[in-house]
DNA sequence: ACCCAGGGTCATA
DNA sequence: TATGACCATGGG
């Protein structure tokens, strides 16, 4: 039984069950941040036959993406869905990439300031900015994704009250000790946790959050979890 | 033929 | 502030 866990406690759960997740998957820093556009409401597998395409193309870096020809670029995109847009995304990312010296110069700047920089640039929102702080900057910023409230309101620990952005970040970095290695981790066994769960194994015998586990993707009625 | 995926932008009320 | 449409492909 759990009752009244606390978001550390679930974290402890969830590491001792899957283990350490080594986030995010990537070569370089640079991969990273494209991975973090291209999984914009995609799945990672297809992300992962896109980032193939532009590896074989040898255009997985900045000089790569930065001169690449547009209708390639979205040619090699094309399985990782919405590849119009990602196109011009990776295109914005690389000159801000270009602008801030890299991941060097990036590091160098406070992390409040470099966010919002992030923030300007179009088709970059707060998760995808707070990824690449945290995996790819390696600033401890916590990173909120539709898993991470879905799951936390269904255990009883977020209150439903609580749903935007800035606040269940908030909510959470004053309840995990701020470190680097936590943030990573905890974000990751969540993504982990939820894929664990995806529709093909409902069942979730052996879940480390025990009853609280049996989740769908959608809320039903008559779901007494929580 | 549905629903979902490691979001974000824009228009509208 | 808060919804809804839209972006697009691949797997269950």
């Amino acid at each position: 039984m759990i009752e009244r866990v606390t978001p550390m406690e679930v974290y402890q759960q969830l590491l001792g069950h899957y283990g350490e997740q080594g986030w995010w998957p990537a070569d370089t820093a640079f991969e990273m941040m494209v991975g973090a556009i291209l999984t914009q409401n995609t799945s990672w597998t297809n992300v992962e036959k896109a980032l193939h395409n532009l590896r074989e193309a040898e255009v997985l870096d900045v000089q790569g993406l930065a001169t690449c020809h547009k209708e390639s670029l979205e040619k090699w995109l094309r399985p990782a869905g919405f590849f119009r847009q990602k196109s011009q995304r990776l295109l914005e990312l690389c000159h801000f990439y270009l602008e801030r010296g890299g991941i060097e110069g990036m590091r160098r700047w406070p992390m409040k300031s470099l966010r919002a920089r992030l923030l300007d640039v179009h088709g970059v929102g707060p998760e995808t900015a707070d990824s690449i702080l945290l995996y790819g900057i390696e600033k401890p910023i916590f990173v909120v994704d539709s898993y991470t409230k879905r799951t936390f309101h269904r255990l009883g620990i977020l209150p439903e009250t609580i749903s935007e952005y800035d606040a269940v970040q908030h909510f959470f970095q004053q309840r995990i000790s701020s470190t680097l290695v936590v943030y990573k981790e905890l974000h990751a066994l969540i993504v982990t946790h939820a894929k664990a769960h995806c529709r093909s194994k409902p069942q979730c015998h052996d879940c480390p959050l025990l009853k609280h586990c049996v989740y769908g993707l959608k809320a039903q009625a008559g779901d007494d979890v929580g």
